[in-house]
DNA sequence: CGCATGGTTCGATGTTAATCGAAGCGTCGC
DNA sequence: GCGACGCTTCGATTAACATCGAACCATGCG
């Protein structure tokens, strides 16, 4: 019996009925709280505590602790890949093969949990990267609140909170990071202020005016 | 909980030893029996017995009967692609991504098991089926015998054998049936036996030599 | 027919692992 | 500091299931 990689170990985290509900529940790319994820596969909390160990273990997902909530989030696109490509096989399967959202509306800018996600998420996050909005550890610089007061965001609005500023978010679609975290939300919040988009009812869809676009972009310059 | 595609179903299948072994030894398109695979996983006929009934129940597997053995294949490319996008994972997965041989020599032209595979046996399986050298029982017709002669292939030659005489085989790196099965191996007989191509010492690449490629095509007319 | 061979079915055994109750540990809010 | 909350660890129970020996079916060969 010659030896090959070794897909048995990863298959079985994937086998077990209350790990694969956690798993398709993160395939949006939301990061989600251990009993959030208890609750969604109707186990008790103990009992997700030994799945997840046993995911973080192997890699499939990652975990940030943030006060007494720790946030669970598949570790990268490979596991999105693999979930997909096992969701063929089940005839009911809801989206066949897509990588992403194929609504245009969708991927053009939705909600992501609580913030911007898609075209539009991801050309906030990539212009906040290039002109220094951020440090290395993604906290705000001087200059980045500078941009975000063109928005009307100021640091001191920021709620008392022990959620991180700025996160980086897997997006599906784009397969690249977007803007998440509590600047994330405030952002968001700031554009449905103005006006520029609104929320499409019972959807996810984030829709931009023609004028919202255009002044969105002239902020980001 | 609510319930979407059922993944670990899936998963479970992939998830034990002795039958992911089974699998990889599967991933070129190949058909094995019973008994091949069960040494290859080093199991007990009797376990690999139970194994593969489940993977075929599940459809991963699909099942050949001939004779007093039986052919197991992969079932489609969907699981070649669900088992690659699980072999990302192992850190010493030998192809990391590939869809098929990325050596182009490979996918030109190689050994599949006895008969030939790659670009080149596309080609021939092609032209068979497009020019009714085959009927919809994959049986030889006049006329394919007539095309055969060509390369100095006749019935009489057949040696008395239980394996079916064509067969289609799936073809990892085109994604698309070649032709295999007695007549499959014969054909690459004839191939190699006329010098137009050589087997490469300790590879699957099968090389045409430049005048052996123009004679091929010509054949294939 | 007789025998070998490839495969399967059945039953018993042992191991793994999923699950939850109970208890423990850190963090937050007052 | 005290209680509530989120989460983990520990232990015991239970349910699958992988495995193989033995017996059983079917095919092919002389």
């Amino acid at each position: 019996m010659r030896e090959g990689p070794d897909i048995a170990r990863i298959a079985a985290l994937v086998a077990d009925p209350a790990r694969s509900a956690m798993l398709l529940a993160l395939m949006d790319g939301r990061a989600l709280t251990a009993s959030e994820l208890a609750q969604l596969a109707g186990i008790t909390p103990q009992t997700a505590s030994s799945h997840l160990a046993r995911l973080v273990d192997g890699d499939v997902l990652s975990l940030e602790a943030q006060g007494r909530h720790r946030y669970f989030r598949l570790s990268g696109p490979h596991v999105a890949a693999m979930l997909e490509a096992l969701m063929v096989f089940s005839s009911d399967a809801a989206p066949p093969l897509r990588t992403g959202p194929n609504d245009p509306a969708l991927r053009k800018a939705r909600i992501c949990y609580d913030h911007l996600a898609g075209e539009m998420g991801v050309a906030l996050y990539d212009r906040m990267q290039a002109d220094d909005w951020l440090d290395r550890d993604l906290a705000v610089t001087d200059q980045g609140w500078d941009r975000l007061a063109g928005i009307g965001l100021a640091p001191a609005q920021l709620p008392r909170s022990n959620r991180p500023l700025c996160r980086a978010c897997l997006d599906w679609s784009m397969r690249r990071p977007h803007l998440a975290g509590l600047v994330g939300k405030l952002v968001l919040d700031r554009l449905l202020a103005l006006s520029w988009a609104r929320r499409m009812p019972s959807s996810r869809v984030v829709l931009f005016t023609p004028e919202g676009e255009r002044r969105f972009h002239d902020w980001l310059c």
